[in-house]
RNA sequence: GCCGGUCUAGCUCAGCUGGUAGAGCGCCUGAUUUGUAAUCAGGAUGUCGGGGGUUCGAGUCCCUCGACCGGCACCA
């Protein structure tokens, strides 16, 4: 057989017989790479060791320090473990598929019974069994139709849907360790005993649909999380313990910001405190878009059904909707109103009012709009899923030739925004026209394009969602992590044809005739709800101080200084600082540890030594030092550092 | 909405196989005048998520409804 040349990462080269595997490479180059290796990349292809290679390639052994490899094989490989632990244990139950995913894996399975807690750790122990066999891994092209026999004589009916699903054109990978068997792509690690046996945890049990189909059945899923050793687990489990801590339900509690009750499902109840964020960045979303050319308008709550059936929501979204039926005086009908969920058919109303001018155009429209949503119970979450809230919505009336210069000067908008609330970094995730659609598909086309070149104009890479657009247009979708990882989409962009036609909205052109407008719906924050959680986690509480509830507590060290106190109060009130006393009857270390769990950004403590100077002692959260600073500069300092950055700027 | 779990004082939680509720923190009262993350002493906490059932007796067992938590599905 020909020889076929192996270029390595150092740039030697070597020949081999074609046909040689990984493994064989690997021994060739020394035994104690052979003991290490896990797998190997060809021509940059992950692949496992047992993998004939048959042309010159550029080939690399990977060990466990390759962290990239390593994982996605540990990872891989754990949740087949599992899944054979689970078949030892409980051989009826069916496996389906089990990916990896971040931090881990998960494998869904088919099983009466429900998984108990107790089981996960049966589950475990069966586990570090298999591993300590260190059963070789193997896998096998078979032809479709015995693979198609032998998962139906074996009774797994996932399995055959499986490989019924596999394109024509692809082999089918059988794969075993000891006799235990699966269906995969790999690649494998070359036996059982290659995954740390201290390295992984069993997490937790879900349900899930079969392939994502909530009408097909649900099965129990198992999420594992998997690293390459014990300490990057215990790394990793530590990370979710201090992620807990950032919980904006929790922080909300403790910060005494907000709260919610069963009366009430998925709507706020805002305290004091809270409400004192929502409504500075209220004020400064508002001065914003004042900036920005926006003009302000409100609309009402409760909107009779005919509206909301020409702009196709009681077709398409009335599941959704909070229906209110009422009794009028005298009708033989009740009269059916919805509360909206949406803004945009009052803002065409508004748009409707008078004949517009294509010199009226763009018009920005905005609307700091209090929607109503009936969300499925399993959506709500704290206050980021929520069905009651009020998004900073806005709609630009425009020309198809202005969707991307309106585009773009959003993007800077949005950009800058999330800047002053401290998110550098956000995703941005271009979604392309659905299967099902309005429009033409040069009126598409025409719109993708201007979304997508608006988007790289202002420097922003996005990920593509393909067919994941609405109905009636393509959208970008700006997207903020949580503390625990999860992504929420705050801000929104969209392009829409359909429902300036369905509501009949029209302007004069400079022809004299009546034109469609584009309606370009937009929100920054998304909702006042939504941002104000992901605000919390981001900062672990510690908001930023111009956006603090409560920004100083003057504390009292003696009962003497009191008086004085009240004084600083009143200098840092004076200059819209929102300070407050503390001169309650206890010891300044139980002040401090009280106001700093709290999240008081700072604390002004007053003994007899400041009320002699006229200064304070200047105690800034999380720091240990004190500082002291005369009652003059300190108002100052603070004064200016509350300031919004809006108006810093302008200043 | 679906699967699983949870629901006991304001908060965090204990309460064994059924015998009419406990701790810490917080709160209230008093003492203490305190120098930068919990001063001491005393006191009160409650329809054990709602409703129904089994039982001589239910926080504990059963049914049902609700909310919440974690996923899944949904997210104009």
């Amino acid at each position: 057989m020909a020889d076929i040349s192996l270029t390595l990462p150092d740039g030697n080269q070597r020949s081999y017989p074609a046909g040689v595997t990984g493994a064989e490479v690997a021994a060739d180059i020394s035994k104690s790479l052979a003991k290490a290796a896990i797998s190997c990349s060809i021509d940059g292809r992950h692949s496992d060791l047992s993998q004939p290679i048959n042309a010159d390639a550029a080939f690399a052994i990977h060990t466990i320090k390759d962290e990239a490899q390593a994982l996605e094989l540990i990872r891989h490989d754990t949740a087949h473990i599992m899944a054979r632990a689970v078949q030892e244990l409980w051989p009826d139950v069916k496996v389906t598929i089990g990916p990896v995913i971040e931090h881990g894996f998960y494998y869904d399975f088919d099983r009466a019974e429900p998984f108990s807690v107790e089981d996960l750790d049966q589950i475990e122990k069966k586990m570090r069994e298999i591993i300590n066999r260190r059963d070789p891994v193997t896998t096998e092209i078979w032809e479709r139709d015995r693979a198609l026999k032998h998962y139906e004589a074996n009774n797994e009916p996932y399995k055959v849907e499986l490989v019924g699903m596999i394109p024509e054109d692809q082999a089918i990978r059988m794969y075993w360790h000891g006799h235990w068997q699966d269906l995969c792509r790999g690649p494998h690690l070359v036996h059982t005993g290659q995954v740390p046996a201290d390295a992984f945890k069993l997490m937790k049990v879900a349900g899930a649909y079969w392939r994502g189909d909530s009408a097909r059945p649900m099965l129990q899923r198992i999420y594992g999380v998997a690293f390459r050793n014990k300490d990057e687990l215990k790394a990793h489990l530590t990370m979710l313990e201090e992620a807990e801590k950032r919980d904006h339900r929790r922080l909300g509690r403790e910060m005494d910001l907000f709260h919610m009750q069963e009366e009430a499902p998925g709507q706020v109840f805002w305290h004091p405190n809270g409400w004192t964020i929502y409504t500075t960045l209220q004020d400064y979303m508002r001065r914003r878009q004042t900036e920005g050319g926006y003009v302000e308008v409100n609309t009402p709550q409760v909107v009779d059904r005919k509206l909301w059936v020409a702009s196709g929501h009681w077709d398409k979204y009335q599941e959704n909707m909070f229906i209110v039926e009422v009794d009028e005086e005298h009708a033989r009908e009740k009269a059916i109103n919805a509360l909206k969920p949406m803004n945009c058919p009052c803002h065409v109303q508004i748009f409707n009012q008078g004949l517009k001018s294509y010199r009226d155009l763009p018009l920005r429209m905005a609307e700091f709009g209090s929607c109503n949503r009936y969300e499925p119970s399993g959506a709500l979450h704290g206050i980021m899923r929520v069905r009651g809230f009020t998004q900073d919505d806005a709609h630009i009336f425009c020309t198809e030739d202005q969707i991307e210069s309106e585009t773009r000067i959003y993007i800077d908008f949005l950009a800058s925004v999330y800047r002053d609330l401290g998110f550098e970094k956000f995703k941005v995730k271009f979604s392309d026209r659905p299967d099902k659609r309005a429009g033409s598909d040069e009126v598409w086309d025409k719109a993708e394009a201007a979304l997508k070149s608006a988007t790289i104009a202002t420097g922003y890479e996005f990920e593509l969602n393909p067919g994941e657009g609405a109905f009636y247009g393509p959208k970008l979708e700006f997207v903020l992590t949580d503390a625990i990882g999860r992504d929420w989409q705050c801000g929104t962009h969209q392009v829409d044809f359909v429902l300036p036609e369905r509501l009949d909205a029209n302007y004069i052109g400079e022809d004299g005739a009546k034109h469609r407008p584009v309606m370009l719906h937009r929100a920054t924050l998304g909702s006042f709800e939504r941002f104000i959680g992901i605000l919390i986690e981001e900062h672990a509480g510690r908001l930023p101080f111009w956006l603090a509830p409560r920004q100083v507590v003057v504390a009292a060290i003696v009962s003497d200084a009191d008086d004085y106190v009240r004084d600083v109060v009143a200098a840092l009130k004076a200059r819209g600082i929102r300070a407050e006393a503390d001169i309650r009857n206890e010891k300044i270390n139980y002040k401090v540890r009280e106001h700093s769990v709290g999240k008081v950004p700072v604390i002004l403590a007053c003994g007899m030594r400041e009320v002699g100077e006229r200064n304070v002692s200047v105690r800034r959260l999380g720091d240990k030092q004190t500082s002291t600073a005369s009652l003059d500069e300190i108002v100052n300092a603070l004064a200016i550092e509350a300031t919004p950055p809006d108006l810093a700027r302008r200043a």
